[in-house]
RNA sequence: GGCCCAGUGGCUCAGUUGGUUAGAGCGCCGCCCUGUCACGGCGGAGGUCACGGGUUCGAGUCCCGUCUGGGUCGCCA
């Protein structure tokens, strides 16, 4: 019989000297300093005790007992004669007269080391990873993850919201991601789909008269990972507002995020309510990004008037775009490595000069613009000792890889960088409709579901490039946590969106037949906005790959090498849901 | 699918213009050590240099192909 624990190993002080207790956990080390004095290092979820071993017969004992075994030691409580303070329990120590094994590790060797996991080659650390979460600064993101997860909950509920779960097992969506299939047994030749967002539940959720809901809801899309895109399922903090506007929405997660960023992230600071509005034209003309990272006070200059004529051949007939850096101290290694790196990200090369602290234009492509120095001054209102980073290009491109190269530059000049807090703001007024890059065709710029602005009106007599949308996107620090949207919930304006891009009323019923319908019976004006919960994690534990605040994460490959997911089913599994494999050949 | 980077004992890495028997730290095993706390000291085991082919008198090193992992573009309504 397993004598129950009386403290876990992080608890024990000066004030429980001389009392009789059992502490369980993993052995994790042993420092054996003579064949009767040794230090037994006990570790549990909440932290680690000093147990001394001080006799042979017991040092004997634990010959041969691995490493990380489960142990369940009893024993008296004394005080260290060497105290430290590395370590919660650092002045006591438990002097044991009986040490069990709960649990063998049977090998004496270790994939990696437990505390050094981070920096082992990760498939190892994801095909063992109930080892790596042993490790306390691995498990510990995974408790961020929770604490903020429940105080998301705690807040969403503060504010009146429901938490309704709606299905996983649904059907295909016919546009946006890949889904992932799931055959019908019941239903030869049909299938069920994961489902991408609870996007038209949480809509029909509003038409049923729902008036407020949220939900930490999974989502599954079958595309490739990102650094900070985990393949295969993640989770947002999804909700949905009946009768609200845009601004209604604004104030909820005004009010829910930035407490929660600056109680638990890394810095300790969060944009007040409300959040800067950009509208999408300026954030690209401005940042050259939808995204922009406002922690950086770089903004973009277009110098196309003075300098697309300088006789620098890349520049001819271009959108030139400048971004002016006072005080840049960079080397030219530097320097080479920022426009080295705005090639690989934007696919467009960067240029630069500098106007030095003599006033004399050097550097880069300063050889073109010599004879027209006054006009480069005047025009970027340049100061001695200004670098200028510069990208040409077709109009959005100039302004894309610009954006690339401010956030570059931003990231290795201190001055210009805040690095101490949460900078949200709202990008907004994102055009309904775009000339399709591929087709050449009119298409939904964002997604069919959002609310144009002017409604019916604007379908009717606007230039359909001109038409905004009431669709925004949440951005923190440069990264993208939602977008969101006013959705369109009247069916007359919903046909008539569509038919700009040539889908007629049918298909808009084939494609979206249970909330059309259900838009049918009259529908409240809503609006909602899913932040992802795993890249808020992310911001907030500062963590720069998104499998460090999964508990089980997939690889690249979307295989879960530690539980060996996809498998092979047999034979018989397949039959039951009428499949039968055709695999391809190279 | 395209591009970039990486792959050397269990782990992290070094390895010079191609040149003898591929090294180090950690871990592991053994011995020593009565207050350690990244304990210390001595000794030892452990390698298909990812795989296949090529160049060469000679390849961890150079070339080609493949595989695996990561990053990125496409993709992500």
């Amino acid at each position: 019989m397993v004598q129950s624990r009386t403290h876990n190993c992080n608890e024990l002080t000066i004030a429980n000297v001389g009392e009789r207790v059992t502490l369980a956990g993993w052995y994790e080390n042993m420092r054996r300093v003579s064949k009767n004095l040794g230090f037994l290092i006990l570790r549990d979820f909440y932290g680690t005790t000093q147990v001394v071993v001080e006799n042979e017969e017991m040092m004997e004992s634990l010959h041969g007992i691995n490493n990380e075994s489960t142990l369940s030691v009893t024993g008296t409580v004394r005080e260290r004669s060497n105290k430290t303070d590395t370590i919660a329990t650092g002045e006591i120590e438990v002097v044991p007269e009986r040490i069990e094994v709960l649990g063998k590790c049977i090998y004496n060797e270790l994939p990696f080391e437990i505390n050094h996991s981070r920096e082992a080659d990760e498939a190892v650390r994801l095909k063992y990873r109930f080892l790596d979460l042993r490790n306390p600064a691995v498990k510990e993101k995974i408790v961020l993850r929770s604490r903020i997860v429940a105080e998301l909950r705690k807040s969403m509920l503060e504010h009146d919201f429901l938490e309704i779960t709606t299905p996983i097992l649904t059907c295909s969506s016919p546009e946006g991601a890949r889904d992932y299939l799931v055959p019908s047994r019941n239903h030869p030749g049909k299938f069920y789909a994961l489902p991408q967002a609870p996007q038209q539940f949480k809509q029909i959720l509003m038409t049923a008269g729902f008036d407020r809901y949220f939900q930490i809801a999974p989502c599954f899309r079958d595309e490739d990972a990102r650094a900070d895109r985990s393949p295969g399922e993640f989770y947002q903090l999804d909700m949905e507002m009946a009768f609200a506007t845009q601004e209604d929405v604004f104030s909820v997660i005004e009010s829910v995020l930035p407490p929660v960023f600056a109680k638990y992230g890394i810095y300790k600071k969060a944009s007040a309510a409300p959040f800067k509005r950009i509208s999408y034209r300026d954030a690209m003309e401005t940042y050259g990004s939808d995204k922009p990272d406002l922690r950086i006070d770089l903004t973009l200059k277009d110098a196309s008037g003075v300098l697309s004529e300088c006789g620098f051949e890349p520049f001819a007939g271009q959108t030139v775009e400048a971004v002016v850096v006072s005080g840049f101290k960079g080397t030219r290694k530097v320097i080479d490595r920022l426009c080295a790196d705005t090639e690989v990200i934007s696919g467009k090369k960067a240029y630069w000069f500098r106007l030095d602290e003599n006033g004399e234009l050097v550097g880069g492509i300063a050889k073109f613009l010599q004879d027209i120095k006054e006009e480069v001054i005047k025009a970027l209102s340049l100061e001695n000792g200004d670098f200028v980073g510069l990208t040409a290009g077709k109009k959005q491109d100039a302004l894309k890889s610009a954006g690339a190269l401010r956030k570059l530059l931003g990231n290795v000049s201190e001055e210009h960088m805040r690095k101490d807090c949460y900078e949200f703001c709202w990008i907004v007024d994102f055009p309904m409709y775009e000339i399709g890059e591929e087709s050449g065709e009119l298409e939904f710029c964002h997604n069919p579901f959002s609310m144009p602005q002017g409604g019916m009106k604007a379908l009717d007599e606007q230039d359909p490039l001109e038409i905004l949308a009431y669709q925004y996107d949440l951005v923190c620090n440069g990264v993208e946590l939602s977008s969101g949207a006013v959705r369109n919930h009247d069916p007359e304006i919903m046909v008539k969106a569509f038919s700009l891009v040539g889908l007629s009323e049918d298909a808009v019923k084939a494609k979206f037949p249970a909330m059309y319908n259900a838009f049918c019976y009259g529908a409240p004006p809503h609006a909602g906005i899913a932040p992802g919960v795993d890249r808020m994690v992310m911001l907030i534990a500062g963590e720069e790959s998104i499998r460090e605040i999964i508990p089980f994460p997939m690889n690249k490959m979307a295989q879960d090498v530690m539980m060996g997911a996809p498998s092979e089913v047999e034979e018989r599994q397949l039959k039951d849901v009428h499949i039968r494999l055709c695999i391809e050949e190279e």
